[in-house]
RNA sequence: GGUACCGUAGCCAAGUGGCCUAAGGCGACGGAUUGCAAAUCCGUUAUUUCCCCGGUUCGAAUCCGGGCGGUACCUCCA
C-alpha cells in the first residue's frame, strides 16, 4: 500500500507522486499578523506538521514553508487604531503566533518568509503578468484579468459568471471584469508604501503567496495547503497568477483542511487567513465567544492564554488529529476534556513503564523512518504478532490520505496490548530482564508511531505538586500515617484520609508492596 | 440564487462497493484484582443497522436520483 492524497483540484484521492523523486515541497498559507493567534489558526499548522512528519518518516526529504503576511489592510487599520506602527504590531503578533506553534508541538517548518521581504519578487511577477497580457494597470493599481485565463475557476469549480451571479456587483467600476482582482494597490497618504513602476503602493492579497512559493520552492510545488475557506478566492487567484506567470503547473496536490467551529455558536472560528472583511468579522465574533467562554473575558485573545490555560496543548493537538483533517471540527471544552481523559491513560502507561524498567519512555531512541522501524525479533510470538498487526494498520491508515483519526485509534489499541502484557505477566511486581526488554521494544514501537503524528514527544509539565518540597514532605507524612492505619486495619481512618484528599483533588492509589502513589489534579 | 461539504451508538469518531455479523475513545454496566477504592486487564453496550425514500448491483453505510437537516464559500476596490 502506498500513499494516496486527496486533491481538491480533482476531488479525488490520487497516488502520491512527487515532482522530484524523494523530495517534497510544501507551502501552507500562514496568518495575517494583525491580532493574536486564535485556536483556528492552529488547525492548519498542526495538520500539515503531521503531514510532513509522515512524509519524512516515509523517506521523503521535505521542505515546508509557512508564510507570514505582514502587510495588509487589516494590519494597517489595526495599527492605526492602536496607535502603533504596522511593523511593531506585526512583530508582536508574529511572536505570539510562533509561541503558540511551539506549544502545539509544531516544529517542522523550515522557513517562515515575510511578505515584506519579498516585495521585489512580487513586482517581478506582476510585471511578467502585464507583459504577457494577463494583467493591466489602472490608476496606480494593477489588476489580474480573469478572462485571459481559460482555466480560471478550476480549483473551486466555478465559472466567473457563477461567481458574479450571487453577489451584488457595483458596475461603476473601471475594471475590465468585475471579477478581476488586485495584484497591486496604490497607497493613500500615510500608508505603508513601496515604489513600483505604477507608483507607490502595496501588494494585493494573493500575490505574496505566489511570489514567495515560486521564489523559495520553485514554479511547481508538490503540496499547497490551507483552510477550506481559502480555496476561493485566495487559492484560485494564486493558482491563476502563478500559472499565467510561469506557464507551468503551480501545485500538484491542493490540500484543504476543514475549519474549526465552536459548538452552538456555529460558524467559522478561523482558517489560516482571516483576510476577508465579512468573514473576518464573523470569525471575530465567534472567537470572542470562545475566548470569553474559556478565559472569562471577552475579546480576541491569544490561544496560549485563552485555551491553553484550560487544556494542555497536547490534548488540543491530539483532539485536532483525532478527526479527519478534511472534516470540520467542533471546538468545545467538553470535547477537549474527553480527549484529555483518553490521554491520561497514556501518561499512566509511561509511568508504569518507568517503574518497571527504571527508564523513561520519553528517553527511548526512536526510529525516525519506516524503513528502520523497530525490530520485533525476539519478542514473545503473540506479542510480536499483535504489535506487527497494529503497526501495519497504523501505516495503512496514514497512507490513506493521512487518516490520523484512524491512526490514533490504533495508538489506543497499542496501549491496550502493552498494558495487557504488563498486567498478564504482573510486571509491576517482578519483571525478568527478558520481559523488560520486550516491554521496552513494545514501548519503542509505540513512541515511533506516536512521533509520526507528533504526540508524546516530551514529558508534559505536570503540576503534581511533588516538585514542591513542602507539599511533598506533607504528603509523605500523611501517607505514612495512613499506611499505619491500614496496617492496623483501621479502615475508617484510612478511608477518611483518602476521601478528604480526594476532596482536595489529590488522588491516592494503594500499591501492593511499598508506599502509596499520589497525584494531583 | 450559484458552488461545495457533511448527517455512523448516550456523546466524540474511523470506515466510502464484498475481509462491515461497522475500528477506537469517553460514558454506562458486569467480572478479575483490591480491606474498600483507584489504576489495569477481560466482557457487554449500533444486531434486517449507518438521516429518510427510491434506484443501480450477485452484493451498499459506501454508487446514483429525490427528500429532510446542518455547515461553508461566492474576494479586494467601492
Amino acid at each position: 500500500m502506498s500513499l494516496r492524497v486527496y486533491n481538491t483540484l480533482t476531488r479525488e484521492k490520487e497516488a502520491f507522486q512527487t515532482i522530484e523523486p524523494g523530495k517534497v515541497s510544501m507551502y501552507l498559507c500562514g496568518p495575517t499578523v494583525y491580532k493574536p493567534a486564535h485556536i483556528g489558526h492552529m488547525v492548519g499548522p498542526v495538520i500539515f506538521d503531521t503531514v510532513k512528519r509522515y512524509l519524512t518518516y516515509s523517506g521523503y526529504d521535505v521542505t515546508f514553508i509557512i508564510n507570514i503576511t505582514d502587510v495588509d489592510d487589516k494590519l494597517i487599520n489595526k495599527a492605526a487604531e492602536k496607535g502603533t506602527t504596522v511593523k511593531a504590531l506585526a512583530d508582536e503578533m508574529t511572536a505570539d503566533y510562533f509561541d503558540n506553534l511551539r506549544l502545539m508541538g509544531v516544529d517542522t517548518i523550515d522557513k517562515f518568509p515575510y511578505a515584506t521581504d519579498h516585495i521585489g519578487d512580487m513586482l517581478e511577477m506582476i510585471q511578467k503578468l502585464i507583459d504577457n497580457g494577463h494583467a493591466y494597470p489602472l490608476n496606480g493599481d494593477v489588476y489580474f484579468s480573469v478572462t485571459t485565463d481559460d482555466d480560471y475557476g478550476k480549483l473551486s469549480h466555478r465559472s466567473v459568471d457563477q461567481m458574479l451571479a450571487g453577489t451584488r456587483v457595483e458596475a461603476n467600476d473601471q475594471k475590465r471584469n468585475p471579477a478581476d482582482f488586485a495584484l497591486w494597490k496604490s497607497s493613500k497618504a500615510g500608508e505603508p508604501a513601496w515604489e513600483s513602476p505604477w507608483g507607490p503602493g502595496r501588494p494585493g492579497w494573493h500575490i505574496e503567496c505566489s511570489a514567495m512559493s515560486s521564489k523559495l520552492l520553485g514554479d511547481s510545488i508538490d503540496i499547497h495547503g490551507g483552510g477550506l475557506d481559502l480555496m476561493f478566492p485566495h487559492h484560485e487567484n494564486e493558482l491563476a497568477q502563478s500559472e499565467c506567470a510561469s506557464g507551468k503547473c503551480f501545485v500538484r496536490y491542493w490540500m484543504h483542511n476543514g475549519l474549526m467551529q465552536s459548538g452552538k455558536n456555529t460558524g467559522k472560528v478561523g482558517g489560516q487567513h482571516d483576510k476577508q472583511g465579512d468573514t473576518a468579522a464573523a470569525a471575530d465574533a465567534a472567537e470572542a465567544q470562545i475566548a470569553g467562554k474559556l478565559a472569562g473575558s471577552a475579546g480576541a485573545e491569544s490561544v496560549k492564554t485563552a485555551v491553553f490555560a484550560h487544556c494542555p496543548p497536547e490534548s488540543v493537538r491530539f483532539f485536532l488529529l483525532s478527526t479527519h483533517y478534511r472534516s470540520p471540527i467542533d471546538f468545545s471544552l467538553e470535547n477537549i476534556a474527553n480527549t484529555a481523559k483518553g490521554l491520561d491513560g497514556f501518561y499512566r502507561m509511561f509511568e508504569s513503564f518507568a517503574r518497571i524498567t527504571g527508564g523513561s519512555a520519553y528517553d527511548l531512541a526512536v526510529p525516525g523512518s519506516r524503513e528502520q522501524s523497530t525490530s520485533l525479533a525476539g519478542l514473545p510470538e503473540g506479542l510480536a504478532g499483535e504489535l506487527a498487526g497494529l503497526r501495519d494498520r497504523f501505516l495503512e491508515a496514514m497512507d490513506d490520505d493521512f487518516n490520523t483519526g484512524g491512526a490514533i485509534g490504533l495508538l489506543f489499541e497499542l496501549r491496550r496490548v502493552i498494558n495487557g502484557y504488563v498486567t498478564q505477566n504482573k510486571l509491576e511486581e517482578a519483571a525478568t530482564a527478558e520481559q523488560k526488554t520486550a516491554l521496552t521494544t513494545a514501548m519503542t514501537l509505540f513512541r515511533e508511531l506516536a512521533q509520526v503524528v507528533g504526540v508524546f514527544r516530551k514529558p508534559i509539565e505536570k503540576s503534581s505538586g511533588a516538585d514542591d518540597e513542602f507539599v511533598g514532605g506533607l504528603m509523605q507524612l500523611i501517607l505514612e500515617l495512613r499506611a499505619d492505619a491500614r496496617k492496623e486495619k483501621n479502615w475508617a481512618a484510612a478511608d477518611k484520609i483518602r476521601d478528604q484528599l480526594k476532596a482536595l483533588n489529590v488522588t491516592v492509589e494503594d500499591v501492593k508492596d511499598g508506599p502509596a502513589r499520589w497525584s494531583r489534579g
